[in-house]
DNA sequence: CACTTTATTGCAATATGTTGCATTAAGGGA
DNA sequence: TCCCTTAATGCAACATATTGCAATAAAGTG
């Protein structure tokens, strides 16, 4: 799932309505991709498009495509609260800085692996698994 | 460090000051090992023992004793924030389950075989890593 | 198009979390 | 024990997040 029509049919197909508001939080998403995007970005850019719309309806849409596995909710360290869209809605995983709050991508080669692991030692096989690192980063490591 | 006096004295080597706000916390949090503490019961508990601290006080504590590593952070979906003591300043990692929010320990083979691959995919060696694994649980998984 | 159902919104009240700053008191040194 | 430095507190203002409820409007039906 990469386009908004088809977002828009999954939204349908869970008995949703498709709302100005609503169309325009998806429109921001799908134009930010690539990005962990600030919550506040996020709802400075909603609120403004559309003259308006509440602070509640916001979050609360956020929380609906969180539970969709649309988005995935990351809190970084320094930025705060970040939504990142989830490709496909397949796994995401992150490595996230303590220190500086910066975040990274794992290989998919590190994920395959923890999968593995996940199903020899714990017999857990879910896909739509999120895996978060909090750790330092090299850069913020200190010896 | 399993001790209130071990903790004690790590706070006096960082130059941290033993007041009774953070005694109160220490002790609470050192009587509740073995759990997740929700934030609210933590400052339930910590305003009321001593005749009202601060809600800031308590907020920075926690977020000075989680810096420190001694204090791990946790989301979990229905409960919320959640507060949980690391013994001996190691990782802690967890299942947490996003639809009912119940959240697990995973085994410390688990953890081993991932550090493994942290080594040989990222080159990531840090200890002190913790990692939380977001996905459904056996119970809330449906086909 | 008018009508009905009910998901979604806006609003207001409330809960939760953060920050700046003047004041207090912990803890080390004389 | 008194004094000094400055970490930590309390307070107040503010920012962020959640919830109940009445009003609105999306979308299916005749």
């Amino acid at each position: 799932m990469k386009r908004h029509k088809d977002l828009i049919s999954v939204l349908r197909a869970n008995n949703m309505r498709i709302t100005p508001a609503r169309r325009a939080l998806i429109q921001f998403i799908l134009n930010n991709k690539t990005r962990r995007i600030p919550l506040r970005e996020i709802y400075d850019h909603v609120g403004s498009v559309l003259d308006s719309v509440d602070r509640s309806s916001i979050y609360r849409n956020l929380q609906v495509l969180k539970k969709m596995d649309v988005l995935q909710e990351l809190n970084l360290p320094k930025v705060g609260k970040c939504f990142q869209f989830v490709f496909d809605r397949k796994v995401h995983h992150y490595f996230i800085c303590k220190e500086c709050g910066r975040s990274s991508r794992g290989k998919p080669e590190l994920f395959q692996r923890i999968e593995q692991a996940l199903r020899d030692v714990h017999g857990f096989s879910k896909a739509n698994l999120s895996v978060v690192f909090y750790g330092l980063c090299s850069n913020c490591t200190k010896d």
